[in-house]
DNA sequence: CAGTGGCTATGACGGGCGTCATAGTTTCCG
DNA sequence: CGGAAACTATGACGCCCGTCATAGCCACTG
């Protein structure tokens, strides 16, 4: 599963990951030594929910995505990872991987062994009050989404939409927002908490609402985020 | 809203606290200080959803539920808060509380000032672990709930009724497990994410096989937890 | 080009559950 | 004790959506 390139880490790559901004230069050198870059091709998985949760991982480019397989078979879609995130079990010290991670793109990650995180984080108050923001955002996310689920699938998924291109969306002529995110219907299920059909079904009606249009490779651009928004306020 | 006896805490008080056990003297005695004893009479809220978000709060006696109030109405149940748990948002460091907090019995809480609860993590690095691990402990059973949205409401209803027992559970003779925290139908119904009628007309399936009775005061008792087990597996 | 596999699309059907309506039961307070 | 309010309970109805089935489209490969 793990593939390529599993180079010591250059300096100058630490310092640019958000979550370890400002570190001295000697801590971020005697991280390098530690830590790890490695490079992982689509649909690669980091790795599975319930391996021992032995790294800390930062997302360096790609996108990755942290799904959680229920004992029924069905994955549902917790998260997706964009550069410079955090993610992997170790952020909250447990035991074993609750999720798994696997790469919607090509992905490049740094990662470090949990002693080296946690010495990290003791050492370094700011880090470690940077962490705790980012499982706070984390957390509300999860919030959104728990809020969301007894709603209709159709605001559900409008939610779904928004949120992604407000995180991962690059602007286009007339207002309209392209998601550069790599999505297959399936995914937007698993999101949603829907089925696949369901998930097809409703982006069809959006797109001959004229709200949507998906292009070549997965990528979906919203034509109308106006229209998107008016249907989760009614 | 916020009630009764705003008095200074009591040093032994704090030093209770999961949390802040095994903190010098000297830190206790600089906390009690600032921290503050209140207590709330059942019903009573003792923050509001939207509110800033200027104190860290930590539950001693009773019980509260952390709710977020959907734009259309309806309200969830994010988490039920037992006696030495943090709540409110200022663990997060957001500006604003992303939800209400509301007593379900009597209760009595320790308050301190974001600045105080700051400093507090900046200088004991021991206590900001412990406190990523609570925050990684809630995280995990939002994605529990996050995963269980997609099933069926019977399985989601005893599986929040196991939980319950196992975090707020008194064994009774005969196997059977008592929750101590008073439940409302209502109550059910938002934690499972269904309609009250949902919620009863599940309840009285349960009570039909013999699996749970409801007690004076909305105390539920769990007669057969293996077969609530039993349901959530098939 | 034919063949295969993956993704998207659409129809048919049935059931779980949300919604509305009614009523019994318990709690509480004058 | 009586009456109101809150909670629990149960039936009827309809729709969203999960499930099953079929088919078109595109990419890739031999």
């Amino acid at each position: 599963m793990a593939t390529a390139a599993g180079e010591q880490t250059p300096l100058h790559l630490l310092g640019q990951l958000p979550l370890l901004a400002g570190l001295p230069a000697q801590a971020l050198a005697d991280l390098a030594g530690l830590a790890r870059l490695d490079r992982y091709p689509a649909e690669a998985t980091l790795f599975s929910q319930g391996d021992p949760c032995d790294r800390f991982w930062l997302l360096r480019e790609g996108r990755v995505k942290i799904v959680h397989l229920a004992e029924d078979g069905r994955e549902v879609i917790l998260e997706v990872i964009s550069p410079g995130e955090a993610f992997g079990g170790a952020v909250l010290f447990l035991p074993e991987h609750p999720a798994t991670a696997r790469a919607m793109t090509v992905a490049e990650t740094v990662s470090m062994p949990s002693a080296a995180y946690a010495l990290l984080i003791a050492q370094n108050p700011a880090v470690a009050q940077r962490l705790v923001r980012m499982l706070g955002t984390r957390l509300q996310s999860l919030i959104g989404l728990q809020v969301l689920a007894g709603e209709r699938v159709e605001r559900r998924l409008a939610h779904i939409l928004l949120k992604l291109a407000d995180r991962a969306g690059r602007a286009e002529a007339g207002g309209a927002v392209l998601i550069t995110v790599p999505l297959t219907r399936q995914d937007l299920a698993e999101m949603a908490g829907t089925t696949l059909e369901t998930a097809i079904r409703t982006m069809s009606r959006f797109r001959a609402q004229g709200w949507v249009e998906t292009r070549r490779g997965g990528f979906i651009l919203i034509r109308d985020p106006q229209a998107l928004r008016a249907q989760i306020g009614a």
